[in-house]
DNA sequence: GTCTATACTTGGATAGAC
DNA sequence: GTCTATCCAAGTATAGAC
Protein backbone atom coordinates (compact mmCIF):
# COMPACT_ATOMS: atom_id res chain seq x y z
CA UNK A 1 0.00 0.00 0.00
CA UNK A 2 2.94 2.29 0.02
CA UNK A 3 3.17 2.34 -3.77
CA UNK A 4 -0.33 3.87 -3.89
CA UNK A 5 -0.40 6.20 -0.49
CA UNK A 6 1.22 8.60 0.00
CA UNK A 7 5.46 7.80 -0.09
CA UNK A 8 7.07 8.04 2.76
CA UNK A 9 10.28 8.88 2.14
CA UNK A 10 13.26 5.82 3.07
CA UNK A 11 10.11 3.47 3.51
CA UNK A 12 10.54 1.81 -0.15
CA UNK A 13 14.57 0.34 -0.01
CA UNK A 14 16.83 2.01 -3.16
CA UNK A 15 13.80 4.58 -4.44
CA UNK A 16 14.89 7.12 -1.03
CA UNK A 17 17.43 8.99 -2.68
CA UNK A 18 15.09 10.19 -6.01
CA UNK A 19 12.17 10.39 -3.62
CA UNK A 20 14.03 13.01 -1.20
CA UNK A 21 15.68 14.74 -4.58
CA UNK A 22 12.40 15.69 -5.77
CA UNK A 23 10.92 16.57 -2.32
CA UNK A 24 13.87 18.51 -1.92
CA UNK A 25 13.22 20.71 -5.33
CA UNK A 26 9.21 20.60 -4.83
CA UNK A 27 10.23 22.36 -1.54
CA UNK A 28 12.77 24.24 -3.14
CA UNK A 29 9.83 25.62 -5.83
CA UNK A 30 7.31 26.24 -2.81
CA UNK A 31 9.49 28.04 -0.71
CA UNK A 32 10.73 30.46 -3.64
CA UNK A 33 7.15 31.05 -3.97
CA UNK A 34 6.42 31.94 -0.49
CA UNK A 35 9.58 33.59 1.44
CA UNK A 36 11.35 34.77 -1.70
CA UNK A 37 15.22 33.81 -2.36
CA UNK A 38 16.37 35.65 0.90
CA UNK A 39 14.07 33.00 2.85
CA UNK A 40 15.03 30.02 0.83
CA UNK A 41 17.78 28.67 3.31
CA UNK A 42 18.92 25.16 3.80
CA UNK A 43 16.77 24.93 6.79
CA UNK A 44 13.78 26.05 5.23
CA UNK A 45 13.69 24.22 2.47
CA UNK A 46 14.69 21.11 4.71
CA UNK A 47 11.95 21.83 7.14
CA UNK A 48 8.72 22.19 4.02
CA UNK A 49 10.76 18.36 2.20
CA UNK A 50 10.63 16.96 5.71
CA UNK A 51 14.34 16.25 6.51
CA UNK A 52 17.46 17.81 7.69
CA UNK A 53 19.38 20.52 6.20
CA UNK A 54 22.17 18.53 5.92
CA UNK A 55 19.93 16.57 3.03
CA UNK A 56 20.47 19.57 0.57
CA UNK A 57 24.02 19.34 0.36
CA UNK A 58 23.90 15.65 0.08
CA UNK A 59 21.94 15.96 -3.02
CA UNK A 60 22.74 19.14 -4.60
CA UNK A 61 26.06 20.42 -2.72
CA UNK A 62 25.11 23.98 -2.08
CA UNK A 63 21.90 25.56 -1.72
CA UNK A 64 22.10 27.51 -4.94
CA UNK A 65 22.77 24.80 -6.94
CA UNK A 66 19.24 23.40 -5.80
CA UNK A 67 17.34 26.52 -6.48
CA UNK A 68 18.69 26.40 -10.02
CA UNK A 69 17.01 22.84 -9.99
CA UNK A 70 14.03 24.50 -8.96
CA UNK A 71 14.37 27.02 -11.43
CA UNK A 72 14.64 24.60 -14.21
CA UNK A 73 11.03 22.77 -12.77
CA UNK A 74 9.24 25.21 -13.26
CA UNK A 75 10.54 26.45 -16.80
CA UNK A 76 10.72 23.17 -18.46
CA UNK A 77 6.91 22.45 -16.49
CA UNK A 78 4.98 25.75 -18.14
CA UNK A 79 7.01 25.42 -21.33
CA UNK A 80 4.64 22.66 -22.95
CA UNK A 81 1.46 24.69 -22.18
CA UNK A 82 2.86 27.88 -23.13
CA UNK A 83 4.42 26.41 -26.53
CA UNK A 84 0.84 25.12 -27.47
CA UNK A 85 -1.02 28.22 -26.52
CA UNK A 86 1.40 30.11 -28.90
CA UNK A 87 1.08 27.41 -32.09
CA UNK A 88 -3.12 27.05 -31.28
CA UNK A 89 -3.14 30.80 -32.06
CA UNK A 90 -3.85 32.68 -35.29
CA UNK A 91 -4.73 36.29 -34.44
CA UNK A 92 -4.34 38.56 -31.96
CA UNK A 93 -7.43 37.87 -30.62
CA UNK A 94 -6.61 34.28 -29.94
CA UNK A 95 -3.40 34.70 -28.87
CA UNK A 96 -4.52 37.54 -25.97
CA UNK A 97 -7.25 35.19 -25.37
CA UNK A 98 -4.89 32.23 -24.75
CA UNK A 99 -2.60 34.24 -23.10
CA UNK A 100 -4.68 35.44 -20.37
CA UNK A 101 -5.38 31.91 -19.51
CA UNK A 102 -2.17 30.83 -19.30
CA UNK A 103 -0.45 33.51 -17.73
CA UNK A 104 -3.18 34.76 -15.01
CA UNK A 105 -3.46 30.93 -13.93
CA UNK A 106 0.86 30.99 -13.40
CA UNK A 107 0.32 34.40 -12.09
CA UNK A 108 -1.65 32.66 -9.29
CA UNK A 109 0.44 29.78 -9.02
CA UNK A 110 3.34 31.85 -8.24
CA UNK A 111 5.52 29.79 -11.42
CA UNK A 112 6.60 33.59 -12.79
CA UNK A 113 7.51 34.64 -8.95
CA UNK A 114 10.06 32.02 -8.89
CA UNK A 115 11.73 33.07 -12.68
CA UNK A 116 11.45 36.74 -11.25
CA UNK A 117 13.17 36.17 -7.79
CA UNK A 118 15.86 33.79 -9.22
CA UNK A 119 16.99 36.89 -11.78
CA UNK A 120 16.48 39.79 -8.66
CA UNK A 121 18.84 37.99 -6.89
CA UNK A 122 21.43 36.43 -9.13
CA UNK A 123 23.37 39.47 -9.44
CA UNK A 124 24.67 39.37 -5.92
CA UNK A 125 25.76 35.29 -5.90
CA UNK A 126 29.05 34.53 -8.16
CA UNK A 127 28.59 32.63 -11.09
CA UNK A 128 24.59 32.88 -10.32
CA UNK A 129 23.82 35.45 -13.01
CA UNK A 130 25.30 33.42 -16.09
CA UNK A 131 23.48 30.50 -14.88
CA UNK A 132 20.20 32.18 -14.82
CA UNK A 133 20.58 33.62 -18.48
CA UNK A 134 20.95 30.33 -20.17
CA UNK A 135 17.58 28.93 -18.62
CA UNK A 136 16.14 31.94 -19.53
CA UNK A 137 16.65 31.54 -23.85
CA UNK A 138 13.81 29.24 -23.87
CA UNK A 139 11.52 32.11 -22.66
CA UNK A 140 12.47 34.82 -25.00
CA UNK A 141 12.38 32.15 -27.72
CA UNK A 142 8.81 31.61 -26.57
CA UNK A 143 8.01 35.18 -26.31
CA UNK A 144 9.55 35.78 -30.23
CA UNK A 145 6.90 33.17 -31.46
CA UNK A 146 4.37 35.01 -29.74
CA UNK A 147 5.29 38.05 -31.02
CA UNK A 148 5.34 37.10 -34.82
CA UNK A 149 2.12 35.47 -34.59
CA UNK A 150 0.46 38.63 -33.11
CA UNK A 151 1.73 40.58 -35.96
CA UNK A 152 1.50 38.19 -38.61
CA UNK A 153 -1.30 39.60 -39.78
CA UNK A 154 -0.55 43.32 -39.54
CA UNK A 155 0.36 45.30 -42.45
CA UNK A 156 4.16 45.35 -42.52
CA UNK A 157 4.82 43.26 -39.46
CA UNK A 158 7.07 41.30 -40.89
CA UNK A 159 9.58 45.03 -40.79
CA UNK A 160 8.65 44.69 -36.81
CA UNK A 161 11.88 43.89 -34.64
CA UNK A 162 10.50 41.03 -32.98
CA UNK A 163 13.72 40.59 -30.81
CA UNK A 164 13.14 43.34 -28.88
CA UNK A 165 9.62 43.45 -29.05
CA UNK A 166 10.02 39.72 -27.19
CA UNK A 167 12.57 41.40 -24.67
CA UNK A 168 9.96 43.88 -23.68
CA UNK A 169 7.33 41.29 -23.24
CA UNK A 170 9.42 39.25 -21.09
CA UNK A 171 10.33 42.55 -19.21
CA UNK A 172 6.60 43.27 -18.79
CA UNK A 173 5.88 40.00 -17.45
CA UNK A 174 8.47 40.14 -14.56
CA UNK A 175 7.28 43.92 -13.92
CA UNK A 176 4.08 42.71 -13.74
CA UNK A 177 4.75 40.33 -11.32
CA UNK A 178 6.75 42.82 -8.96
CA UNK A 179 4.00 44.78 -8.91
CA UNK A 180 1.07 42.51 -8.51
CA UNK A 181 3.54 40.74 -4.90
CA UNK A 182 3.99 43.85 -3.98
CA UNK A 183 0.04 44.98 -3.48
CA UNK A 184 -0.70 41.42 -2.93
CA UNK A 185 -3.59 42.04 -5.44
CA UNK A 186 -3.39 39.50 -8.04
CA UNK A 187 -6.78 40.74 -10.26
CA UNK A 188 -5.06 43.94 -11.54
CA UNK A 189 -3.51 41.39 -14.59
CA UNK A 190 -6.71 40.05 -15.69
CA UNK A 191 -8.19 43.68 -15.49
CA UNK A 192 -5.25 44.42 -18.13
CA UNK A 193 -5.63 41.66 -20.48
CA UNK A 194 -9.20 42.67 -20.47
CA UNK A 195 -8.69 46.47 -21.77
CA UNK A 196 -6.00 44.79 -23.63
CA UNK A 197 -8.28 42.67 -25.57
CA UNK A 198 -10.80 45.63 -26.91
CA UNK A 199 -7.74 46.89 -28.54
CA UNK A 200 -7.06 43.52 -30.25
CA UNK A 201 -10.02 43.20 -31.58
CA UNK A 202 -9.80 46.62 -33.18
CA UNK A 203 -6.42 45.58 -34.25
CA UNK A 204 -8.08 42.50 -36.16
CA UNK A 205 -11.21 44.32 -37.24
CA UNK A 206 -9.23 46.52 -39.35
CA UNK A 207 -7.00 43.68 -41.09
CA UNK A 208 -9.78 40.91 -41.67
CA UNK A 209 -8.78 37.44 -43.17
CA UNK A 210 -8.30 37.74 -47.13
CA UNK A 211 -9.43 34.32 -47.31
CA UNK A 212 -10.43 31.30 -44.78
CA UNK A 213 -8.02 30.84 -42.26
CA UNK A 214 -6.14 27.24 -42.89
CA UNK A 215 -8.14 26.35 -39.24
CA UNK A 216 -9.58 22.92 -40.52
CA UNK B 1 39.01 75.40 6.09
CA UNK B 2 36.89 72.73 7.33
CA UNK B 3 33.89 74.54 5.84
CA UNK B 4 34.94 74.47 2.02
CA UNK B 5 36.76 71.15 2.25
CA UNK B 6 36.15 67.59 2.74
CA UNK B 7 33.74 67.40 5.75
CA UNK B 8 34.85 65.03 8.68
CA UNK B 9 32.38 63.62 10.86
CA UNK B 10 32.36 65.27 14.06
CA UNK B 11 34.82 67.97 13.59
CA UNK B 12 32.59 70.96 13.30
CA UNK B 13 30.53 70.54 16.65
CA UNK B 14 27.10 70.25 16.53
CA UNK B 15 26.65 69.53 12.50
CA UNK B 16 27.73 66.03 13.19
CA UNK B 17 24.25 64.19 13.39
CA UNK B 18 22.84 65.92 10.12
CA UNK B 19 26.18 64.94 8.45
CA UNK B 20 26.82 61.51 9.45
CA UNK B 21 22.69 61.01 9.30
CA UNK B 22 23.49 61.99 5.41
CA UNK B 23 26.44 60.01 4.89
CA UNK B 24 24.15 56.61 5.93
CA UNK B 25 21.77 57.37 3.49
CA UNK B 26 24.33 58.01 0.47
CA UNK B 27 26.16 54.66 1.38
CA UNK B 28 22.59 52.89 1.25
CA UNK B 29 21.75 53.95 -2.10
CA UNK B 30 25.01 53.17 -2.85
CA UNK B 31 24.87 49.75 -1.50
CA UNK B 32 21.27 48.97 -2.85
CA UNK B 33 22.85 49.48 -6.27
CA UNK B 34 25.87 47.44 -5.50
CA UNK B 35 25.11 44.59 -3.61
CA UNK B 36 21.69 45.34 -3.45
CA UNK B 37 19.25 44.42 -0.94
CA UNK B 38 20.59 41.18 1.14
CA UNK B 39 23.65 42.76 0.63
CA UNK B 40 22.98 46.18 2.55
CA UNK B 41 23.65 45.09 5.69
CA UNK B 42 24.06 47.64 8.32
CA UNK B 43 28.17 46.74 8.54
CA UNK B 44 28.09 47.32 5.37
CA UNK B 45 26.81 50.38 4.86
CA UNK B 46 28.42 51.98 8.13
CA UNK B 47 31.68 50.72 6.11
CA UNK B 48 30.67 52.74 3.38
CA UNK B 49 29.89 56.06 5.23
CA UNK B 50 32.70 55.03 7.47
CA UNK B 51 31.07 54.86 10.85
CA UNK B 52 30.57 51.70 13.17
CA UNK B 53 27.42 49.82 12.12
CA UNK B 54 25.47 51.11 15.33
CA UNK B 55 25.39 54.50 13.92
CA UNK B 56 22.63 53.04 11.53
CA UNK B 57 20.46 51.77 14.60
CA UNK B 58 20.94 55.27 16.61
CA UNK B 59 20.24 57.45 13.74
CA UNK B 60 17.08 55.09 11.57
CA UNK B 61 16.31 52.48 14.07
CA UNK B 62 16.48 49.58 11.71
CA UNK B 63 18.37 48.88 8.74
CA UNK B 64 15.37 48.47 7.31
CA UNK B 65 14.24 52.30 7.89
CA UNK B 66 17.42 53.40 6.49
CA UNK B 67 16.98 51.65 3.14
CA UNK B 68 13.48 53.36 2.97
CA UNK B 69 15.58 56.98 3.49
CA UNK B 70 17.46 55.50 0.96
CA UNK B 71 14.33 54.87 -1.31
CA UNK B 72 13.32 58.62 -0.82
CA UNK B 73 16.41 60.51 -1.65
CA UNK B 74 16.49 58.12 -5.02
CA UNK B 75 12.72 58.79 -5.39
CA UNK B 76 12.53 62.70 -4.93
CA UNK B 77 16.02 63.64 -6.91
CA UNK B 78 14.59 62.21 -10.14
CA UNK B 79 11.38 63.64 -9.86
CA UNK B 80 12.00 66.90 -10.84
CA UNK B 81 13.89 65.50 -14.00
CA UNK B 82 11.60 63.34 -14.84
CA UNK B 83 8.38 66.04 -14.47
CA UNK B 84 10.22 68.50 -16.49
CA UNK B 85 11.01 66.12 -19.20
CA UNK B 86 6.85 65.09 -19.55
CA UNK B 87 6.09 68.33 -19.31
CA UNK B 88 8.46 69.66 -22.24
CA UNK B 89 7.25 67.05 -24.72
CA UNK B 90 4.23 67.41 -26.78
CA UNK B 91 5.09 65.20 -29.13
CA UNK B 92 5.68 60.86 -29.07
CA UNK B 93 8.95 61.28 -30.98
CA UNK B 94 9.76 64.27 -28.78
CA UNK B 95 8.85 61.98 -25.28
CA UNK B 96 10.72 59.67 -26.63
CA UNK B 97 13.91 61.20 -27.55
CA UNK B 98 13.72 62.79 -23.60
CA UNK B 99 13.11 59.38 -22.44
CA UNK B 100 15.87 58.08 -24.15
CA UNK B 101 18.06 61.13 -22.32
CA UNK B 102 16.86 60.54 -18.75
CA UNK B 103 15.88 56.97 -18.61
CA UNK B 104 19.17 55.79 -19.87
CA UNK B 105 21.60 58.17 -17.58
CA UNK B 106 18.83 56.66 -14.43
CA UNK B 107 19.63 52.98 -15.40
CA UNK B 108 23.26 53.68 -15.75
CA UNK B 109 23.40 55.48 -12.69
CA UNK B 110 21.51 52.83 -10.95
CA UNK B 111 18.59 54.88 -9.55
CA UNK B 112 15.86 52.35 -11.26
CA UNK B 113 18.12 49.29 -9.70
CA UNK B 114 17.36 50.45 -5.70
CA UNK B 115 13.98 50.83 -6.23
CA UNK B 116 14.03 47.06 -8.62
CA UNK B 117 15.75 45.96 -5.13
CA UNK B 118 13.36 47.12 -2.56
CA UNK B 119 10.17 46.32 -4.52
CA UNK B 120 11.21 42.79 -5.20
CA UNK B 121 12.55 41.93 -1.47
CA UNK B 122 9.57 44.32 0.15
CA UNK B 123 7.32 41.10 0.36
CA UNK B 124 9.83 39.40 2.37
CA UNK B 125 9.19 41.67 5.20
CA UNK B 126 6.60 42.40 7.31
CA UNK B 127 5.22 45.95 6.56
CA UNK B 128 7.36 46.70 4.07
CA UNK B 129 5.04 45.87 1.40
CA UNK B 130 2.94 49.02 2.41
CA UNK B 131 5.87 51.32 2.66
CA UNK B 132 7.35 51.10 -0.74
CA UNK B 133 3.84 51.10 -2.18
CA UNK B 134 3.13 54.48 -0.88
CA UNK B 135 6.65 55.64 -2.09
CA UNK B 136 5.54 54.23 -5.66
CA UNK B 137 2.52 56.13 -6.43
CA UNK B 138 4.55 59.53 -7.63
CA UNK B 139 5.67 57.33 -10.11
CA UNK B 140 2.89 55.96 -11.60
CA UNK B 141 1.30 59.74 -11.77
CA UNK B 142 4.61 60.49 -13.98
CA UNK B 143 3.95 57.47 -15.73
CA UNK B 144 0.85 58.13 -16.31
CA UNK B 145 1.25 62.11 -17.41
CA UNK B 146 3.53 60.48 -20.22
CA UNK B 147 1.00 58.06 -21.49
CA UNK B 148 -1.10 61.27 -21.64
CA UNK B 149 1.11 63.30 -23.07
CA UNK B 150 1.87 60.49 -25.88
CA UNK B 151 -1.87 59.51 -27.06
CA UNK B 152 -2.94 63.33 -26.70
CA UNK B 153 -2.42 63.43 -30.64
CA UNK B 154 -3.46 59.88 -31.57
CA UNK B 155 -6.89 59.75 -33.00
CA UNK B 156 -9.44 58.95 -30.18
CA UNK B 157 -6.47 58.89 -27.62
CA UNK B 158 -8.66 60.19 -25.02
CA UNK B 159 -10.44 56.71 -24.48
CA UNK B 160 -6.82 54.90 -23.97
CA UNK B 161 -7.25 53.12 -20.20
CA UNK B 162 -3.66 55.73 -19.21
CA UNK B 163 -3.64 54.48 -15.81
CA UNK B 164 -3.47 50.69 -16.93
CA UNK B 165 -0.93 51.55 -19.65
CA UNK B 166 1.00 53.51 -16.98
CA UNK B 167 1.27 50.67 -14.85
CA UNK B 168 2.35 48.41 -17.61
CA UNK B 169 4.82 51.37 -18.58
CA UNK B 170 6.79 51.15 -15.01
CA UNK B 171 6.28 47.47 -14.61
CA UNK B 172 8.28 47.47 -18.43
CA UNK B 173 10.93 49.86 -16.86
CA UNK B 174 11.60 47.56 -13.66
CA UNK B 175 11.72 44.35 -15.99
CA UNK B 176 14.25 45.85 -18.27
CA UNK B 177 16.63 46.91 -15.54
CA UNK B 178 16.26 43.45 -13.75
CA UNK B 179 17.06 42.04 -17.44
CA UNK B 180 20.13 44.46 -17.64
CA UNK B 181 21.35 43.89 -14.17
CA UNK B 182 21.67 40.49 -15.08
CA UNK B 183 23.45 40.61 -18.06
CA UNK B 184 25.73 43.17 -17.23
CA UNK B 185 25.03 44.76 -20.48
CA UNK B 186 23.46 48.05 -20.41
CA UNK B 187 23.46 49.30 -23.99
CA UNK B 188 20.34 46.65 -24.89
CA UNK B 189 18.04 49.24 -23.58
CA UNK B 190 19.77 52.31 -25.42
CA UNK B 191 19.18 50.21 -29.01
CA UNK B 192 15.12 49.40 -28.09
CA UNK B 193 14.81 53.09 -27.95
CA UNK B 194 15.70 53.90 -31.48
CA UNK B 195 13.98 50.83 -32.52
CA UNK B 196 10.83 52.86 -30.64
CA UNK B 197 11.75 56.14 -32.27
CA UNK B 198 11.37 54.84 -36.01
CA UNK B 199 7.61 53.92 -34.83
CA UNK B 200 6.94 57.07 -33.06
CA UNK B 201 8.34 59.50 -36.18
CA UNK B 202 5.85 57.45 -38.31
CA UNK B 203 3.17 57.51 -35.74
CA UNK B 204 3.64 61.42 -35.24
CA UNK B 205 3.84 61.48 -39.34
CA UNK B 206 0.23 59.75 -39.44
CA UNK B 207 -1.33 62.98 -37.27
CA UNK B 208 0.69 65.68 -38.41
CA UNK B 209 0.10 69.18 -36.25
CA UNK B 210 -3.40 70.56 -37.29
CA UNK B 211 -2.14 74.09 -36.51
CA UNK B 212 0.77 75.98 -34.98
CA UNK B 213 1.80 74.68 -32.21
CA UNK B 214 1.97 76.84 -29.22
CA UNK B 215 5.29 76.26 -28.47
CA UNK B 216 6.20 79.92 -28.55
C1' DG C 1 21.26 7.48 2.18
C1' DT C 2 19.87 9.54 6.15
C1' DC C 3 20.32 11.29 10.53
C1' DT C 4 22.35 14.27 14.73
C1' DA C 5 25.68 17.33 16.22
C1' DT C 6 28.74 20.88 15.55
C1' DA C 7 32.20 24.30 13.63
C1' DC C 8 32.28 28.60 11.52
C1' DT C 9 30.50 33.01 9.70
C1' DT C 10 27.58 36.91 9.32
C1' DG C 11 24.05 40.03 10.58
C1' DG C 12 20.62 42.72 13.69
C1' DA C 13 20.49 45.02 17.73
C1' DT C 14 21.89 46.82 22.46
C1' DA C 15 24.98 48.40 26.53
C1' DG C 16 27.91 51.40 28.26
C1' DA C 17 32.23 54.22 28.05
C1' DC C 18 33.72 58.67 26.27
C1' DG D 1 26.61 61.95 19.14
C1' DT D 2 29.96 58.65 18.53
C1' DC D 3 32.60 54.90 19.64
C1' DT D 4 33.97 49.80 21.22
C1' DA D 5 32.44 45.58 22.86
C1' DT D 6 29.11 42.21 23.15
C1' DC D 7 24.81 39.25 22.88
C1' DC D 8 21.88 36.53 20.22
C1' DA D 9 19.80 34.55 16.15
C1' DA D 10 20.23 32.40 11.72
C1' DG D 11 22.78 30.75 7.91
C1' DT D 12 26.26 27.48 5.26
C1' DA D 13 28.68 23.61 5.36
C1' DT D 14 30.94 19.41 7.26
C1' DA D 15 31.92 15.24 10.40
C1' DG D 16 30.66 11.12 11.86
C1' DA D 17 27.27 7.74 13.75
C1' DC D 18 23.69 4.60 12.03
Amino acid sequence: MAVSGVRRRGTVEGAGSAQTRQDLVDAAVAALREVGFSGASAREIGRRAGCPQSQVFYHFGSVVNLLLAALDEVSTRRMGAYRSMVAGASSLTELLDAAQTVLTSDLAAGDVRVLAEMISNAPMVPGLAAEVERRLVPWFELAEDAVRTAVARVPFGGLAPTADAARVVVAGLLGLELLESLSGERRRAEQLFGRARTFAALLDGLNPPTSRETTS
